[in-house]
DNA sequence: TTGTACGCGTTATCAA
DNA sequence: TTGATAACGCGTACAA
């Protein structure tokens, strides 16, 4: 029909009639079929937005990054919880894809084994573009932070004020971040030629539980072999170190110094402030969903990986900022 | 095809044929077009879901309750952000419409003005259910919570403990949460027998800045006239009047004492915790979702509204706990 | 400038 | 139990 040229507007369509199929469309309250366009173009202007969590500060503002950019291109957004698990994660994989999206933005969960299912995805053709927890390799291009580097950053912190026995709360094996993190707390020690006691890095998790559990193991070991400092795979297990140590009857950061991975809301108002690696949540949303979006484009050169800057949050946890300052006072490092 | 009988399963397909059918798709990773079927079936088997912020904590808890009961029933959301604007958040119902999502679930922004745009929702007989703003009298079920008493309940906690000289800073003027708040503030002075002063009840927003704003205009009057105590609209709101209080010289509650609504993050970790309604978004997004989902299947009784229990969470800003504890101690009421 | 035929991949319906 | 045909509502390609 003529219809569809007036809609879409890039045909030559006389005014008198243009204005008849308008005012009849709104007559009979008529909007173009979407689906139908999807179907006709195989195209869905819809992008697919697979995240292990929702509630956890970072996901929301990644989240409204992500959004910005693709409202301002024209794309809508999926969004599938993984809920950190590989079958929800493959679950949600294989809908995206029955569903016909454009394209795909995903943060892996944290129990991941295997690549198959990204590289289905990537087989399939469907532009692939991991944030945050990435798997390298495949050929997909991941927008992140360095991991290794800002966990050295941190870890190094603690180094150069004088901290020696320090402990690593690791994130869940498989996971890329994990291992990065923990590969930039050994590099610190490396180059400060401090010894790491490998009884001192313990398995956790991202959640406060995890963080709390690990805590209270390293609090079990004989007085001698105790960190003096912890670095937490993120904020949330943190905490949960904050309370073991307090449980025990001690103080952050006078008997152990705790420090954190992501700047989420509550660090700064802890009781005892939290030192930790700001990870800019809302940029990194954007930079993917441009990544993704210039992938769909076919525009060259969108395999390569980006890296968002993060930044050394110093406050009291750390212990490290002299006669420790009262208040929820924040300095940069 | 007998492709089709095979994979949707509700039709008699000998075991042979289905086993053939199943190879064949195997080998060429044959997925069923979901564009296909929903054009079809005129059905998508996809939730639009319209919220005006993504990141207040609030709407993040709310869209995992929403997630959480639309994934069990096999149901996708498609996140639309209205950012507080009428003209985007007409624009996400239009885009949805388009895009024959089965339901709507939606908050409204805090700029609307017309019932019309749900209105026509409604006509065209896609089910729409708001979740916390909500817009009444239009044959749209609501879930959400009783403002007007939960406003009334934090305000007369206040009355009877002493305090008369009360402000409210009021929430964006056209929704009806704003109003129902501020009838609940009122009628908690009725009922206690004691006057409230209108210069007291002023102008806010939803934001952090909007509150200090707000505070701050208060502070400015004759120290006569100037509130004891003030009821925010919600916490970021309370947040901000904190920050003004403080930068006044002033303490928060010796001086002044302040409430909030909703219990987000932060409100136990301020340096004075923060009293406050405890809003619970999880269950209301589960609720909404049920809701909606009922609706679509055509099911009786949907446009019956719905609300959620709410709880007064008293910690130290209201100034009511006699000798204030020290901590982040939290008591419920 | 406008209309017609065809295909996008599926389901419903009816026939075999 | 299976196959054929006609929708679903659009865009493309071509003809008028």
């Amino acid at each position: 029909m003529t219809v569809s040229r007036v809609f879409s507007g890039r045909a030559p369509v006389d005014q008198k009639t243009r204005a008849r199929v308008l005012k009849a469309a709104r007559t009979l309250g008529y909007r173009p079929n979407q689906i139908a366009q999807s179907l006709a173009l195989s195209r869905t202007r819809t992008i697919g937005v697979v995240v292990p969590e929702i509630s956890h500060s970072f996901f929301p503002e990644a989240i409204r990054g992500i959004e910005e950019v693709t409202y301002r291109e024209g794309y809508h957004l999926l969004l599938m919880h993984s809920a950190e698990t590989v079958e929800r994660e493959q679950d949600a994989l294989v809908t995206l894809e029955s569903k016909r999206v454009d394209g795909i933005l995903l943060s892996v969960a944290q129990d991941v084994r295997s690549a198959a299912p990204y590289r289905r995805v990537l087989d399939r053709g469907i532009p692939l573009v991991f944030f945050d927890r990435c798997v390298r390799g495949i050929g997909a291009a991941c927008v992140g932070i360095d991991d290794e580097e800002s966990a050295c950053l941190i870890t190094r912190h603690l180094l150069q004020h004088g901290y020696r026995r320090i402990a690593h709360l690791a994130g869940p094996r498989h996971l890329l971040i994990s291992r990065e993190r923990l590969a930039g707390f050994i590099r610190a020690h490396a180059e400060a030629g401090v010894h790491h006691d490998e009884a001192l890095v313990v398995q956790a998790g991202f959640h406060e539980d995890a963080g709390h559990a690990a805590m209270r193991s390293l609090l079990a070991l004989p007085s001698v072999q105790r960190p003096r400092a912890v670095v937490a795979i993120n904020d949330p297990a943190a905490y949960g170190a904050m309370r073991a140590v307090a449980e025990a009857g001690l103080v952050v950061p006078e008997d152990i110094a705790v420090v954190g991975f992501s700047d989420d809301l509550r660090a700064a108002l802890m009781p005892v402030p939290l030192t930790t690696i700001r990870q800019p949540a809302y940029d990194l949303g954007r930079a993917a969903a441009e990544r993704l979006i210039a992938a769909i484009r076919g525009e060259p050169g969108v395999r390569r990986s980006q890296t968002v800057q993060t930044e050394l949050i110093v406050r009291r946890s750390c212990g490290c900022g002299g006669p420790a300052p009262r208040g929820n006072d924040t300095r940069r490092a």
